[in-house]
RNA sequence: GGGCGUUUAGCUCAGUUGGCUAGAGCACCAGCUCGACAAGCUGGGGGUCACAGGUUCGAGUCCUGUAACGCCCA
């Protein structure tokens, strides 16, 4: 099932994909999904014994697995299809899953290339055993849990003499298996044992004491019990020393035969009594209370015991030294950065890969021995009978355990491109671009992956064998409580039902601009109206716009858009030009936030909040203007630049938003969409240079800012919204007053006046409401509800304001070693500041002073 | 034990190489049935940037240390 985790990826995925498209790329996302080797058996085992009361062993191999099937042809592809709910642009009719038979046939290439070097191998080592799923894991699929525990202390009684030597344990019962005793070699205490046996107690065995480096003095009794059966440190030690192995345990977790009267417990129970058996023999000597670390399986989450057997491994030392070298020379980069010592690390330690699982759902190792066991590797099915090609003798049986789940996936970027075969799409796709996923799957993945890249594609080029050029490590999310969503907290949020609630574009819309490169973002539900809200408003502008638009012969080639001679027009096609650029910047970096927060600014400040408003003064005037009048050309002018900034802006949500922006496309006159009928397939905007002007932001920029100061004129003087004043505007410089003017009408529409007056002389009328910006002060009249304290409040607050500003750039500008070590271009804008304050500030006095009337 | 991340407004988060009076959304306060949008518009209040040192003319930003929370590895 689908979690919000996914949602997050493959929004990302798809957004890169969509961008790629549009921009001309031969873009290709295979979908897919993997077996689940352990969690699926599981799954469907447990389903079978509850509703049928039936085990897998009853059932047999072969029936068994077809259940699994089954199961799979109703539930394998839910995942698939919630992706397309979210929008997923991916190649359908390429969906591979890993038990496809080519998937297979991949995985056998594989296995027996490797098998030839010599790079698999099978052995009876220490493993990681899952004793209630019955099956080696490897080392990445166990994780550590702190519990708390108890360490205790038995004596062993030495041979020959008087003496015990103590050790403690926090697993009492694996004494059963012990072969030995380890000390260090410098410790005095025990110095004059080494060498000599204990009897070891419960048993008939005597073991010997011994003196290994490993052993931490300070740690217990500063004696340590050696399992070399079931503890890994001990593993070690007991190969060190040619200490015997022992097994006590049968592979559920009980007791064997080893281990006499304790055979058939459980471990918990064979603790309790082992212990018990110590104290009445007089050999206990306490029980602590500790914190410790106990292993856990990752898929059934119940402690996992190490145990000697039989598994098939992959050789891992050679295998990462290439994808070390990958990104020590750049061929691959994470992002973010910091996941690149993550990956090092665990290759630089990396440990053979158990890939044997005992269980029946996965590709079957493809091994067959003859009557002597002497296996063989092959791509094809052995027959039973057959002659061993190697020795001639009958082969007998294919091994049983069935391919860690990774053995599969992790060929899956050339495997899902026809490899083994040199295929077309091989030469065309590999090696991808992109590849983005979850943090704890940089091991079990994308490693395995890079190493597989360079281990198996010998025909290529080195420089050509890695599979991806990036791989983005996605934000975890969490609940609104910072705390990871989890099936068993039950606080996980379903992207689908969020998607039925707010739609798939919000969804996506919100995860990506709440989500800033990789850093874990608290997801409340609610957090979804974000993108809930800047979907509707995109719907709303643009059904405002489309309405405009209804007359699509009329419209102006966007090109004779940049003719325009309207402020507001040339401000709209800068601001866009800088939005596009900003947009494909940040979406070529994969800054999917920046991208995100840069269309959220420009259409919701810049076009919304400003054009549309400002446009619509020159739409109404043209209403039923004659044709070719001024009126007239300025409306048609107004809707050539509202399609032109709508349609481009269109195309830069379509990756972020594709449900809305494509039903939205569709309505856009024939005449701006440019025989571009699928906005998904569309030319993604090229950044038009011509179009930046940094006058027209300038003399817009100033517009907004004396609007915006009428305004809160208007709202201290509590001008009824309905009222209409004339309001002054005094001006600093001749060209801030050549720029109101100028654009009267402009500031009259937006700041809903009934004239504008500009003075340049510095008089100031009297009786009259102030505010400043930066270039002069406006002036609105005093209205009967006007509050004068409330305006001096306001002007006095602004004040402050500013003398604070003043203080901070004198202190800067007073200072000697500011001046001498600053950058010069810093000192420039510094003084230019002041000089804006000051005038500010000069105003504001003169202002306050004419407050009183 | 080692590594990494986070700590900025009531909440969730931005803040490029140190340099405009530290920003946004939500929430809050006041006003608005103005011909796209009340899921909206307009205006406003709100922050000793976790703490302590240091470097620097200048630190939210760099360095050292501390604390809290979280993740990973052993």
């Amino acid at each position: 099932m689908l979690h919000m985790g996914h949602a997050l990826n493959n929004t990302m995925q798809d957004i890169v994909i969509r961008h790629k498209r549009m921009c001309g790329y031969d873009a290709l996302w295979v979908p897919g999904t993997d077996h689940a080797g352990i969690a699926t058996q599981a799954v469907v085992e447990k389903k079978l014994y509850a509703e049928e009361g039936k085990t897998r062993k009853e059932m047999g191999r072969e029936s068994f697995v077809q259940e699994i099937w089954k199961w799979r042809e109703h539930h394998g592809d839910a995942i698939l299809n919630q992706l397309k709910r979210l929008g997923a642009s991916c190649d359908w009719s390429r969906t591979k899953f890993t038990l496809d038979p080519d998937m297979a046939h991949a995985v056998r290439v594989a296995f027996v290339r490797l098998w030839e070097k010599e790079k698999i191998y099978r052995g009876a080592r220490l493993v990681n055993w899952d004793c209630k799923l019955q099956t080696a894991v490897s080392d990445d699929e166990i994780e550590y849990v702190t519990q708390k525990s108890s360490i205790w202390t038995l004596r062993y009684p030495v041979k020959g003499s008087e003496e015990f030597l103590s050790v403690a344990t926090t697993r009492p019962e694996t004494m059963l298996g012990d072969t030995g005793v380890a000390v260090h070699p410098d410790d005095e205490r025990f110095g004059h044992l080494v060498g000599k046996k204990i009897l070891l107690p419960l048993t008939d065995r005597e073991i010997p004491i011994i003196a290994d480096e490993s052993v931490d003095p300070q740690f217990g009794t500063g004696a340590v019990k050696v399992t070399p059966g079931h503890d890994p440190a001990d593993y070690e030690r007991g190969h060190r020393h040619n200490l015997p192995i022992i097994n006590i345990l049968n592979k559920d977790g009980t007791m064997n035969a080893e281990c006499g009267r304790f055979e058939g417990l459980p471990r918990d129970e064979a603790r309790k009594q082992v212990v018990a058996a110590f104290e009445e023999l007089g050999l206990f000597e306490g029980e602590e209370s500790i914190t410790n670390n106990v292993t856990i399986s990752d898929r059934s989450k119940t402690a996992i015991e190490p145990l000697v057997s039989e598994q098939w491994f992959v050789k891992m030392k050679e295998l990462a030294q290439p994808a070390i070298g990958a990104v020590q020379d750049g061929t691959l980069k994470f992002k973010p950065e910091r996941w690149t010592k993550v990956y090092l690390d665990w290759l630089e330690n990396v440990h053979d890969w158990c890939i044997s699982r005992q269980l029946w759902w996965g590709h079957r190792i493809p091994v067959w021995y003859d009557e002597d066991n002497v296996p063989v590797a092959s791509v094809e099915d052995l027959e039973i009978g057959a002659p061993h090609p190697q020795t001639g003798k009958p082969i007998v049986r294919q091994d049983e355990d069935v391919l860690d789940t990774w053995g599969s996936s992790w060929l899956w970027p050339f495997a899902t491109l026809g490899w083994p075969e040199q295929s077309a799409d091989m030469q065309r796709f590999y090696p991808t671009q992109f590849l983005s996923t979850a943090r704890d799957i940089i091991y079990l993945w994308v490693a395995r992956m890079v190493m597989a890249g360079y281990e198996l594609l010998e025909d290529l080029p080195e420089s050509e064998r890695n599979p991806f050029a990036t791989c983005y490590i996605h934000a975890t999310v969490l609940d609104g409580h910072g705390r990871r969503m989890s099936k068993s907290a039950g606080n996980g949020i379903d992207p689908v039902e969020m998607i039925e609630k707010y739609g798939a574009d919000a969804v996506r819309y919100s995860l990506m601009i709440l989500t800033r490169e990789g850093q874990d973002v608290k997801l409340a539900e609610n957090r979804f109206e974000l993108g809930q809200r800047f979907c509707n408003k995109i719907w709303n502008v643009a059904r405002f716009v489309l309405q405009n638009l209804q007359d699509a012969d009329e419209l102006g080639h966007p090109s004779q858009a940049t003719q325009s001679v309207a402020l507001e027009d040339q401000w709209i096609l800068s601001r866009l030009a800088g939005a596009t650029e900003a947009v494909s910047a940040a979406l070529d970096q994969y800054d999917f936030h920046d991208a995100a927060q840069a269309l959220y600014r420009f259409t919701w400040d810049d076009f919304c909040d400003w054009y549309v408003e400002a446009a619509k003064r020159r739409l109404w005037d043209g209403e039923g203007a004659a044709e070719g009048s001024p009126e007239a050309v300025s409306a048609a002018a107004a809707r050539a630049t509202l399609g032109h900034t709508l349609s481009t802006l269109l195309k830069l949500l379509h990756p972020f938003t594709p449900f809305l922006s494509e039903a939205l496309w569709a309505e856009v006159p024939e005449s701006l969409r440019g025989g571009e009928d699928m906005l998904m397939v569309a030319s993604w905007p090229s950044i038009d240079a011509v179009l930046k002007d940094s006058s027209a932001e300038a003399h817009f920029a100033q517009i907004q800012d004396a609007v915006r100061a009428i305004r809160n004129v208007r709202s201290l003087l509590e001008t009824p919204s309905c009222d209409k004043p004339v309001a002054v505007v005094v001006c600093g410089d001749a060209d801030s007053a050549a720029n109101f003017e100028q654009h009267k009408d402009l500031v009259n529409f937006l700041a809903r006046l009934d004239g504008l007056k500009v003075r340049n002389d510095g008089s100031k009328p009297s009786s009259h409401g102030t505010d400043v910006f930066r270039g002069g002060s406006v002036f609105l009249p005093f209205t009967d509800d006007t509050d004068p304290a409330k305006l001096r409040g306001s002007l006095e607050k602004k004040l402050k304001k500013v003398e604070g500003g003043m203080r901070a750039i004198d202190g800067k500008l007073g200072n000697d070693k500011f001046l001498a070590n600053a950058d010069p271009d810093v000192v420039a804008s510094e003084r230019e500041r002041r000089a804006l304050l000051e005038a500010e500030l000069a105003t504001l006095q003169a202002n306050l002073e004419g407050l009183v009337v």
